[in-house]
DNA sequence: CACCGTTGTTTCCATGCAGATACCACGCCG
DNA sequence: CGGCGTGGTATCTGCATGGAAACAACGGTG
């Protein structure tokens, strides 16, 4: 069983929501100049497809200029707002797209701090700084590979002149390149020391994309030591109910 | 008008896509205990419901124990598969949240170079190396605001230690704080100087988001200079067909 | 003028989804 | 044994979506 992330893209505006049927049809009636020919193009009837422009018109303004009448009987062209709808549509599906691509690492742990909508999650790998949904005790986070940093541990920065919260260095457990792109996979070792004074591994994994480019230049191979950082703000935290034990059963 | 990002959060598999009312079905029975009182409480139909898990299992495998007969009739618990579907699925809500909530910085350019499904792209503030989709040749590049890591322009890494493989200077135009979490907006310099040597102000604005504490100890204030690092991976790129002229209407 | 291919509008029908209802099967409990 | 609250299944109906088809309005063109 192989479970696919999926999204389906909207805009909403006014009580509608346009998706990517509409800029399908608005993308259709570009290429045509017609109404009834991107109908016609896209299978789909004249009337719903006219209705809908209708529709839509109504909330977000004039998205064509219609003529009837007159050489070749008329035809619709898109004004400036029915372009810009496209590329605004186009740009969040394109994000949407990179959520759903990249992998993402998880750390569960529980909440120690908070202050505003940020928090302080005690995890495997020690405390990670994240955005914390209110309410939440037990959570999970999620960072994405391509919100990760690389550097050599020796030369990044210390703690305070960049906007980095999180810093963890770790070993790469293997490297998978393609396309210009490495995803490089690290296993963490724990930010706190237990009490005994050995360095152990958190048995957490940390997945980071990085150019092909980068990789080299950091001399990246299995086995290096690497400090990987992340925003605290790249970190989101979501709640868990039935992570430590029982106590659903007992609230109900 | 105010137009709003959104997104339907999906999982598929074998065909079968797993939206948020599935979702709230095994949270509804895993609290009630059994299907009728789940179908009671969301204020649907039993019948559909109980065919709704059948479906679903036939895809994903067994998301419940249903037992009937016995003390008090009979029951329905869920599955570990079930709670780990539902913790997938609220991970990826998160993600998507993020995308949709974190404002995102926009620039506009051309491809100049390509290298797998890296490109680096001009823009008004210099090259930008991002993930270019094959065939695209003016693109606008969307980089979240989440995505943007700032640091003192005199401290921060030389290229070539870190991952990073965008980095900007630029001078803070805004700080918008609350609670907690500061949005800071640049104002970027050009990378390259044009002929006459002058620095110039690229008129593109760079937003970021950052925790109060990293604004603080970074001393951020409007008018300093910060440089500000994001990574080829971070960056998307999405095609534009409408920017430089009407090719479109030769080609039809 | 008639013709043509558009835009506009209405009516009807097919399809799918989901609720409503009814009925059976099950198994502990009184 | 019958009651009861489950799970399991089938059928009907209502509703929303969307296509099919028919027709009017428009305005250049011949």
């Amino acid at each position: 069983m192989t479970l696919e992330k999926g999204y389906r893209t909207e805009l909403s505006v006014d009580g509608i929501t346009i998706d990517r049927r509409d800029i399908e049809m608005l993308e259709a009636i570009d290429r045509h100049g017609s109404m009834h020919a991107a109908a016609d193009a896209l299978g789909r009837s004249y009337a719903r497809l006219q209705q809908r422009i209708v529709e839509l018109e109504a909330a977000v303004g004039d998205l064509t200029e219609r003529r009837r009448g007159g050489k070749g009987g008329g035809g619709t062209e898109l004004t400036e707002t029915a372009l810009e709808l496209r590329r605004r549509f186009e740009r969040h599906q394109t994000e949407l797209d990179g959520v759903a691509r990249a992998t993402e690492s998880v750390f569960a742990g529980t909440v120690r701090e908070r202050t505003g909508t940020l928090g302080t999650v005690e995890t495997a790998a020690g405390p990670v700084v994240a955005l914390v949904p209110a309410g939440a005790t037990t959570v999970q986070i999620g960072v994405r590979s391509d919100a990760v940093v690389l550097a050599d541990p020796e030369e990044s920065p210390e703690r305070g002149v960049t906007s980095f919260r999180n810093q963890f260095t770790g070993t790469v457990s293997s490297i998978d390149s393609s396309d210009g792109v490495a995803r490089v996979t690290l296993d963490l070792e724990r930010v706190d020391e237990p009490p005994d004074g050995s360095k152990s591994v958190a048995d957490v994994e940390l997945e980071t994309l990085v150019t092909q480019e980068s990789a080299d230049s950091l001399g990246i191979t299995v086995g290096k030591t690497l400090r990987a950082s992340f925003k605290a703000t790249a970190a989101r935290a979501t709640p868990t109910g039935d992570a430590p034990s029982a106590d659903d059963d007992a609230s109900s």
